[in-house]
RNA sequence: AGCGAGGUAGGGUAGCCAGGAGUGCCCGCCGGGCUCAUAACCCGGAGAUCGGUGGUUCAAAUCCACCCCUCGCUACCA
């Protein structure tokens, strides 16, 4: 049994759970039961971030201590996740005692290897914004984002020597492509790592709200820093027995992070003595409704009111669905709606329900010669999910969905009877068993129902191929209901 | 500015790396079939100067050059 370690990234909880995050966790969530399906020894960890100036200051603004403040914020994710099934098998906080020590030994080791020293970091500051910019950021000698003025900061600092790890990071990126994914993203990082890397300051003097730094008890440790070590904190490193669960196979972030996974943490791993992990996946943005995403233009999507409203399946769906591999795709209500009536009403839910009625009517024999197998490529499907690629499998699944529902008009089966008809029952009947099976970790409660109305035992992935149909069909409702237009959230 | 990604029918995508008739898929539109099914499903059709210009080639969506447009990243802003 291979094991397989999937992780998302912690969210920081200055901001309650988006539609950005969801994405991120239900597309985990996907593939860590996709690789249950296909029976591997699966830990998927997802987590909260709580450290650093902007908890701090928020926490002051909500009138409450970081620490409660961090305990109402994380709880809100592990619920809101909780709602969308998600099957994580540890929740991280970076607040929780055990990851404070760990993150202190990590650096000391760090510090032993001698990779961190002590020095001075200067730059510019936006003290409206709280915002540190490198000189390169500014625009016109003014803060890119607010315009307003910048004043220069100097303060001691402890740096880790990440420019000592170039040749390392390039030799791991060259030995294993797949490495930084998706490929189109590797370039990018690949050419600034050419380009030469400065030291990183990883402890602040300024900031209260954060992990001590062992050497010196005047600076707390970076908050990017304390976050990173949460991928082998959680496993009990060094020497819990989780750890061998490292390398992680994956780690699922959005491309804005992917400077830090692919090249600052790695780097800190090589400076401990730790493998890197196998793969980073960055994956899109979503746009709404055609417009970038943001607090100021007031158009956050509310993860919970749209699972609410259209149901968990129908989401985790159209996140799987409609981002395609890697690239950035736009969130808009009639699009999810469409996609909900298109294709799990009409395909699918109509497809299972026709199929059933023509099922229960018929009192012969279900048995025959598979002939629905053809084109049902499971293996290339296998392949897609091993790469991440739920865009395609989805895809590849669906054509199977439209094949079915083809077979059936084609054989005309309402109008056939006796073997005949006992023999297209059965494929039609195998086809939908091995779909249920598929779509299971993309939409876990239909593919339940399905499994139930079939009267068939739980499954996985050994299980998609024809063979004897042995259910007992017991049909219950329609699997999805039409959305009317007039129901859309903004219509 | 530098680096990166992209511009293919009304919309969305695949094809490009390893050139060979504009070929595929989904939605929408038009027409037809069917009645097991949630106005569903199935079949057929219309619709594209493949961002622009120039080049290489017997042959370019695909390779090369230049240009236009969109988006992302630029290191301590989660």
């Amino acid at each position: 049994m291979a094991k397989y370690y999937i992780t998302t990234p912690i969210y920081y909880i200055t901001d309650k759970p988006h539609i950005g995050t969801a994405y991120t966790t239900v597309i985990s969530d996907i593939i860590a039961r996709w690789h249950r399906l296909c029976g591997d020894d699966v830990f998927f960890l997802t987590g909260t971030d709580e450290h650093g100036e902007k908890v701090q200051k928020a926490s002051e603004r909500a009138g409450m201590q970081p620490k409660e403040f961090a305990d109402t914020m994380a709880s809100k994710f592990s619920s809101a996740w909780k709602e969308y099934n998600i099957t994580n098998d540890a929740f991280i906080r970076t607040t929780d005692r055990q990851h404070e020590s760990i993150v202190a030994e990590f650096i000391k080791k760090l510090y032993d290897a001698g990779d961190i020293y002590k020095g001075e970091y200067e730059g510019w500051y936006c003290t409206p914004d709280e915002t540190f910019l490198t000189e390169l950021q500014l625009k016109d000698g003014k803060c890119p984002e607010c315009g307003r003025e910048v004043k220069k900061v100097k303060e001691e600092s402890y740096f880790f020597r990440l420019s000592k790890y170039q040749d390392k990071l390039l030799e791991l990126y060259d030995k294993n492509p797949l490495f930084i994914s998706p490929k189109f993203r590797s370039g990018e990082i690949i050419n600034r790592v050419k380009g030469g890397l400065k030291d990183i300051s990883v402890t602040r003097t300024t900031i209260k709200w954060g992990i001590t730094f062992p050497e010196d008890s005047n600076h707390t440790i970076y908050v990017w820093v304390d976050a990173l070590v949460n991928y082998i904190s959680a496993l009990q490193w060094p020497d819990g027995g989780n750890m061998r669960f490292w390398p992680a196979d994956a780690h699922i972030i959005g491309k804005e992070i992917a400077w830090f996974h692919t090249v600052i943490w790695p780097a800190m791993l090589f400076s401990a003595g730790i493998d890197a992990p196998k793969k980073i996946f960055s994956h899109g943005w979503w746009t709404v409704e055609g417009r970038k995403m943001s607090k100021s233009l007031g158009n956050m999507v509310d993860p919970i009111e749209l699972k609410n409203k259209y149901g968990v399946d129908a989401i985790r769906y159209y996140f799987a669905r409609e981002m395609p591999f890697g690239d950035d795709s736009d969130f808009s209500e009639k699009n999810l709606i469409a996609r909900i009536n298109g294709e799990l009403v009409d395909d699918l839910g109509n497809l299972v329900y026709r199929s059933l009625t023509l099922a229960e009517r018929f009192n012969g024999r279900i048995k025959g010669a598979p002939e629905l197998d053809k084109g049902l490529d499971v293996e290339h499907i296998k392949t897609l999910m091993t790469n991440l690629d739920t865009f395609n499998a989805i895809e590849e699944i669906w054509s199977q969905v439209r094949r079915t529902n083809k077979y059936i008009n084609e054989k005309q089966a309402w109008k056939l009877n006796g073997e005949e008809l006992g023999s297209v029952i059965y494929n039609i009947l195998e086809s939908i068993r091995i779909i249920s099976v598929l779509i299971g970790p993309f939409m876990p409660e239909t593919a339940e129902k399905i499994r139930a109305q079939l009267g068939v035992d739980k499954q996985d992935i050994s299980h998609c191929k024809f063979s004897d149909f042995n259910g007992r069909i017991k049909k219950e409702g329609h699997l999805f209901n039409k959305i009317e237009k007039t129901q859309g959230m903004n219509a």
